[in-house]
DNA sequence: TTTACATATGAATAACAAATCATATGTTTA
DNA sequence: TAAACATATGATTTGTTATTCATATGTAAA
């Protein structure tokens, strides 16, 4: 008798509920999304928003887009980023889903 | 012009939703969560269902009580932890309030 | 009232993630 | 097509967090 059989959701499952988690609990990422939910933004006007190095900002925006959280197109010389809003909320509303579910 | 007026969501907000998401988003501290929706469960007990050291438990456990996710009581021996529900989906539902908020 | 049992806790170590540094890539303009 | 501009990226450093180790605390039973 194992675990992988007994508990309520697998290992799996909850390596990627937590690496979803990951991805917007840390406050460069938040701040980034929270500043996008008003405007897209190139990379120059939010290094400029957040007062942080432009390196720093590209890393974490490198991870917010491969999480599908953000969008990047090209315009001139900059790259504008914005919000894949749908995919914000659908991590949110996965997680109290699989909480509900548990529930009865 | 600094950002801690312009900006749509200032930092010490944006700090304590970054804490409230990392303590939700590892691994050890999501499994117990998700095993304690299905029943209260003694140290004991999750130490076995996870197969993971005592002491990594009760210190993962201490965390989830001092962001008040789980309470706890002493039965003889044991200590039991449960679930504080409500915290947990206030904590959810907080910051999809936020995003709302900030939608229109 | 000593021993066993269950959990908690402080300190040290290990694992991981973010910021920095240096530089590369891609785009526009002189 | 060389220079300037905007962003991306690999490698290193720094910071943070989880786990382990050793042991303390609290409870119950012999």
């Amino acid at each position: 008798m194992d675990t992988s059989t007994t508990s309520p959701i697998n290992k799996e499952k909850i390596q990627s509920i937590s690496k979803e988690f990951k991805v917007i609990s840390d406050p460069t990422r938040l701040s980034i999304l929270f500043l996008l939910q008003k405007e897209e933004l190139s990379v120059g006007n939010i290094v400029l928003a957040l007062d942080m190095e432009q390196s720093a900002i590209s890393h974490q925006l490198k991870i917010l887009n491969d999480s599908r959280l953000v969008k990047a197109r090209r315009e001139g010389k900059s790259m504008v980023y914005s919000l894949d809003d749908l995919h914000v909320f659908s991590i949110l509303e996965q997680v109290l889903t699989h909480i509900k579910e548990q529930e009865q």
